[in-house]
RNA sequence: GGCGACAUGGCCAAGUGGUAAGGCAGAAGCCUGCAAAGCUUUUAUCCCCCAGUUCGAAUCUGGGUGUCGCCUCCA
């Protein structure tokens, strides 16, 4: 049984959907104004890996992560730059999503833009100016706050106390300093609407798009902690008060990535962009960091963490490269035998699986998820069934390997976590690694060095393994050395020579 | 000022009443030409401090101390 922290109540609770077979479930994107970083990331990768387990579990899941392209920042960087919103938008959002997929974070089933749901956004205000709770002030429009009885229920501050709140912004139109706009005035770059051009607030965008993708009472609501207030409250305002109905029934909010104990974001400027970040660390690495901590609490970035992680990442590659070695397979073919389809891989739901592993891990593992996504507790779970993957090897157990290393590969993806193909002369990425470093061996012939690269490595290893039975071990050294400065690790196990690429 | 979170070994971190998961780093042994990887063993009489509840608390209550976040755009 699932049981999620809802924000609004006090102890996890039950998890029960509206529908019995499908999750609605909507996160507040990002806005496209800058280069996402390591913030963005922990919240994406977060909600991605709900998002992964309740397919697991079997859900239905209709994911909805909107992008906001039409915000002062965007604006404001346009004007800057004599370009137009939409060439900020875009090349913004084309980073989002590069950076996303580099970090293997799953596409939404829906991400709309803002800018494609003014409509919608327009008929709310519409409805809300209708039924009383906003009010059009030469051309802004604004929610009437002290009309909504339950405001501050989700932040649980008191009206007055965020009233005598010292940096509340006064503005002369606003019949109320709570006010908050729905609608504001810009003839610049607003879009035509019934109060004239103009553009809409941030918070109506959210609530639009919710209804639109989901209607009008979703199951969980997600995003980061700081979104609470106001942006979230004022969504349950101006939802709740144009449909009449619950808008979200659960409530998770992500907590924060710090440096130097100071929250990351863009106005302290001390973020580190995703972009950045995956030139030193790979995605595995920078979720295997994420997901060690718990989603609601901080997480603290620090290279010493980081590295931490990628000795763990490893730890797993090696256990997932030493069983496919000992199997003489790939994953692909693993798969296979188990009668799974690898590019099914991220469809695979757990009924679909418990009858194929009578591993108590699997269990462990949906009890520990299950837990409000204990991430912490489900990595131990992977770590454990690596150990055991080991041992299998060690004895050479080959059905055993099968069954522990396909469940690591099966609840890794779960987390959002992958295995490349190890074998090397499959690997293109191996073959350039070693091109690049081959004006720097001088242990093969000219003739040798004009071969197909595939070629090459099956030579290098046939004059290493000559090498080593001549007890010529400063060759086999060398050898050694060399393609370790491509990222290409070779070890000597008692089952053979096996080789590994580590791209970065 | 108001609201909220957190404090666990050298580092990161799980644990929400029954006697401290896991990862990294460290140590010893096995394996190995060496290396890497792996395997085995090993590293918190104790969970910020004080008091209380309880047969029993890291876990609950009260009081301290410290750190952070939100109340303005922010994932």
């Amino acid at each position: 049984m699932l049981k999620i922290s809802d924000s609004m109540k006090q102890n996890p609770v039950e998890f029960n959907p509206l529908n019995k077979n499908e999750v609605k479930m909507y996160v507040c994107g990002p806005t496209v104004y800058d280069n996402p970083h390591l913030g963005h990331a922990r919240c994406y990768i977060t909600w991605d890996v709900v998002y992964r387990y309740l397919k697991f579990l079997g859900y239905n899941v209709k994911y909805c992560r909107n992008i906001t392209d039409v915000d002062d920042k965007i604006l404001n960087k346009a004007d800057k730059n004599k370009c137009k919103p939409c060439d900020i938008a875009t090349k913004y959002y084309n980073i989002f999503k590069d950076s996303m997929d580099k970090l293997n974070v799953l596409s939404p089933t829906y991400e709309p833009k803002a800018t494609e749901c003014i409509n919608e956004m327009i008929e709310l205000i519409e409805k809300l100016i209708d039924n009383g709770y906003a009010y059009e002030v030469q051309g802004d429009v604004y929610f009437r706050v002290k009309k909504f009885k339950d405001y501050g229920k989700l932040s649980k501050q008191p009206l007055d106390d965020i009233k005598s709140g010292a940096r509340v912004q006064v503005g002369d139109k606003k019949e109320d300093d709570m006010d908050f706009a729905l609608w504001k005035k810009d003839e610049k770059h607003g879009f035509e609407s019934p109060w004239g051009v103009g553009r809409p607030g941030w918070h109506i965008e959210c609530s639009a798009m919710a209804k639109k993708y989901l209607g009008d009472t979703i199951d969980i609501h997600a995003g980061g902690a700081d979104l609470v207030f106001p942006h979230h409250e004022n969504e349950i305002a101006q939802s709740e008060a144009a449909n009449g109905v619950k808008f979200v029934n659960y409530w998770l909010h992500n907590g924060f990535v710090t440096i130097n104990k100071e929250k990351m974001s863009k106005s302290l400027n001390n973020f580190i962009s995703i972009n950045d970040l995956l030139q030193k660390y790979d995605k595995n690495t920078i979720r295997l960091f994420i997901l060690t901590n718990h989603y609601r609490t901080g997480v603290e970035f620090n290279d010493d963490a980081l590295n931490s992680a990628k000795n763990g990442v490893k730890r797993l590659n090696n256990a997932v490269n030493e069983g496919l070695n000992q199997l003489n397979t790939d994953i692909s073919s693993l798969f296979n035998e188990f009668d799974i389809d690898i590019k099914n891989i991220n469809d695979l739901k757990y009924t679909d699986i418990k009858e194929k592993f009578n591993l108590s891990q699997l269990e462990s593992f949906i009890i520990a998820m299950d837990n409000d996504f204990n991430t912490s507790k489900a990595l131990a779970i992977l770590f454990d069934l690596a150990s055991q993957t080991n041992k299998f090897i060690e004895l050479g157990d080959k059905k055993s390997i099968k069954e522990y290393l396909t469940l690591l590969i099966i609840l890794s993806n779960v987390l959002g976590l992958n295995y490349i193909n190890p074998s090397c002369d499959k690997n293109e990425k191996c073959n350039k690694a070693l091109s690049q470093i081959l004006d720097k061996i001088d242990f093969l012939s000219d003739e040798e060095k004009k071969l197909p690269i595939s070629e090459i490595m099956n030579c290098i290893l046939l004059k290493r393994a000559q090498a080593r039975k001549n007890k010529d071990w400063s060759l086999a050294d060398k050898i050694r050395d060399t393609l370790k400065e491509a990222n290409i690790t070779i070890k000597d196990t008692k089952n053979g020579t096996s080789v590994e690429f580590t791209p970065l």
